[in-house]
DNA sequence: CAAAAATAGATTGTGCGCAACTAGGTTGCT
DNA sequence: AGCAACCTAGTTGCGCACAATCTATTTTTG
């Protein structure tokens, strides 16, 4: 019997991905108008949050947490400096590594950015159940698609 | 009483967007093989499967259904032609209007097509019912960020 | 200890996403 | 008819993501 055009596996509606992809893109969409008053892109904005949790860290432990490697965070850095809000210097004890920290300026900019998770959740118009099951579905796969 | 460290709002594990992000991320790269034997990115695949189903779509009727714009969709629709995919004409009816359909070669592809989405799924490692609450968390966000 | 292997990060090139803007066509209003 | 308002698509410029490749340094190994 041939397959129906319902029954197919090529219709955009039963794509789980591309719900997941589109909701991503929204995702980014709607954080942008919170984050120019920071002046950061919403990855720029993530690894902030990493250095104001963890102050110092080497390119490679950043791209474990943010899940991302050099040829993305390279130039995002340099960006970052740019703005002055991290520092980018060489470790003494090994040369290849890059250490990154914050600026005072980088610091401070913690303060502007608490409110900015809260005004999301807002935006999301989700509960913190509907949110949780999002997050745990997302981590999961996450885990599953690694190597 | 001073905010302490674990309950900031800017802790990187606790961020949901994130994890959508990173999935998100994570999803493209798991297509990435999938999709090289037909010498498509993960977005020119989609748009691929949307012209599957609906034959002919002018750009605004494929960017409502994918939630992108002109600005994302005409240079990767210009170099969808020149894979011989697809053909954009224009309407006679508006000249401003183009009508993008499948050439033959773009229509032979859907065949070789139709394993990828079980490849994935496989990929993923997650029940119909995980993929499910997935993909209905992730439209039930999209929705809500709309506008 | 010298050559080989491994490692950290930088670089290059392609393809998105998206905001802002432009060009050209259509519609509506008087 | 004339023209303003609107619409569709295209263009430009920036910042990711990512594979592939490169450089410089460190570690391992014969």
């Amino acid at each position: 019997m041939k397959t129906t055009e319902t029954s197919s596996n090529l219709l955009l509606d039963k794509q789980i991905c591309f719900a997941l992809y589109s909701a991503s893109n929204a995702m980014g969409r709607a954080y942008r108008p919170l984050l120019t008053t920071l002046d950061l892109t919403y990855l720029q904005y993530i690894v902030m949050m990493v250095l104001w949790q963890y102050s110092t860290m080497n390119v490679k432990e950043l791209g474990n947490k943010v899940h991302l490697d050099s040829g993305t965070l390279t130039p995002l850095l340099k960006r970052l400096e740019a703005k002055g809000l991290i520092i980018r210097a060489r470790s003494k004890e090994d040369e290849r590594v890059r250490i990154i920290s914050l600026s005072d300026q980088g610091s401070e900019m913690r303060d502007k950015a608490e409110q900015v998770p809260t005004e999301m959740l807002c935006k999301s118009k989700m509960t913190i159940e509907e949110l949780t099951i999002l997050k745990q579905s997302c981590e999961l796969l996450l885990e599953n698609l690694k190597e």
